[in-house]
DNA sequence: GATGAATGAGCGTTCATTCAT
DNA sequence: AATGAATGAACGCTCATTCAT
């Protein structure tokens, strides 16, 4: 095991953890510095060369797209292991904290270029909170004259109240206090 | 000789007329472009040079805040004019369509560098504001329960909703859905 | 049990597949976007490696001369099959054709690197036709004081009228009509 | 005067200075290197800066168009400056060696990019030669049937054989020898 | 005080070549 | 022998900021 060579080539073994160290280092970056945050920066944060991030992720979409799979996938999860009417808050409440812990989230679902299949995070936003929204608006958890598309809204809300915050620690606090104005049922 | 010289210095006479000349293109830009139109852009659309921008507004948040306290002052004589309850009211509108025709406004208030004397634009709309939501508070024209620091919230949640407006255009429905769903008494 | 691999190795059967593949999409891509495609966009056109084509063809050349293999034996079956004095006229076209249709034939033939041993193409073409070309001569079709190296010469001409169309369509036209001004025996 | 500072400005009087560099440093390159030679290498050879030569020169066709600019203003001279009917000969011998000594004036000429106002090279070339050329065929120094078209033909012919030699250092004879062959009167 | 050219770092992207598996 | 991922240099272009005149 040749350890200290210079030009150091793993081999397509080391895909899989390349992978996973770009999105390691992007989940980071995206949540400290913002979707914005240079491909060179995440690709030295990751410790591979920017080819690397170009192969596995061509577009800056594609790489915050499967950054925030998990996000995704975790909202999905909860949908389905929430079944009763409060399934709504349970995964709205995530979806604000993903927006919190990460501008970057809701940047990449904003950030349409006009080439792209439209709306690629919305839809997905859109499909998970569908069936949930109708069961809380039938159980008064939620009220009932809200659409999906006041949803979003709802979440744009939240993520322009993130970044009014300067200090992201504040963020917290005032999401919720203005879910609160909202809705009380919005905030946790 | 002092008339005609080939590049024409116009001595100092000419600086009131260049800062006019700024503001207006920045204003435009800033309209056009966002918050981080290149200098250069702004320092032809001007037709001055770039060390003009630099001598009269030495960092980007100097020149939006004067390019927007237009904005300020409109809301300052709006709400010395309007004696009433309604006046916050009126305020407010105003308040919000010029967060929407550019949001430029709001970012340059969200854009704090640490160094900053903090709240360049809050404390500005928090001081304009205050009076008037006190009068329609108590006159039933705003809700008792909101401090100033809601009314804040409230537009960086109307920013939110901006910016994520994939076209411009449909803005200003979005917005009032969205003071609608906060509160009627907030929309148009 | 070597028969389902997922990562299939095909084992070195599998090479002249591969490197008929290879030249397949060589070809086309030469005729498509010019000697100078990229490597990558060869290896994945043709369903292989990188790796692959370093080992079959350790140079762009040495892929292009390949390639270019077939126009040369296509040539070189036509003088032999063509007996007469025409036989210079019809090779001939069918050079001119190949020029046409892939400027990539002749940027190979030029892209002489230094240390290359030199003229790989060149000395190929002109075994070609210097039989032809004494026997047109002899008979009147060709001017008797054409040598093979104004043959080649003319061979750059075309290249040259071919590269200076901005619409490849318009090739055809202005390579028949640059042979008719050299001497209408040329032109088809 | 400080000289040696690690940020040396010299100031707009420079600016002249640095484009009559920028014009050297790119006429050296283009003839050494092909008119696609490297910005970064144009600029290094100047002694600017890469913004200095965007500034100058937006595109790589303006900065070759006054690189070459030269060659057409020495060719429009010589025009004017030959009344009779060799003019025309006069004039393309100055273009051929134009063509011989930088394949990038020709290159540039060839490199019409869609978006561009059309054939600024061919256009100007076209001009020069039109009047001269009529004069020479009234005289017999040129062959009545040809057009200006053909002209930019036998221009791109010798283009093509410039490129085709690989040692730089025959293509004077290489260009005359195919000159002859298409017509002696083309030949120096 | 005004001009506007110069600097140079920085970012996005491409691609030839290598090499562990 | 084949795979295809990794490397990293290179290039094009932008822009914030400085500064001689």
């Amino acid at each position: 095991m040749p350890a200290t060579r210079s030009k150091h080539n793993a081999g397509p073994s080391a895909a899989p953890r390349n992978r996973a160290a770009i999105l390691d280092a992007a989940r980071t970056l995206f949540a400290e510095q913002g979707y914005h945050v240079p491909y060179n920066a995440i690709a030295k944060a990751a410790g591979v060369g920017q080819g690397v991030l170009y192969r596995h992720f061509p577009r800056r979409v594609d790489l915050a797209l499967a950054v925030f799979d998990d996000n995704f996938t975790a909202m999905e999860r909860l949908a389905e292991a929430t079944p009763g009417a409060e399934c709504f808050t349970v995964v709205w409440r995530r979806l604000v904290a993903d927006t919190v812990s990460s501008t970057a989230f809701i940047d990449m679902v904003i950030d349409q270029h006009p080439q792209l299949p439209d709306a690629l995070g919305e839809d997905r936003l859109a499909a998970i909170l569908e069936g949930p929204l109708a069961r809380a608006q039938a159980a008064g958890l939620a009220d009932p004259g809200w659409s999906m598309a006041d949803i979003l809204l709802f979440i744009h809300m939240v993520h322009g109240v993130v970044v009014g915050q300067p200090d992201r620690a504040d963020a917290p606090a005032a999401v919720d206090r203005a879910l609160t104005l909202i809705d009380p049922r919005l905030a946790s």
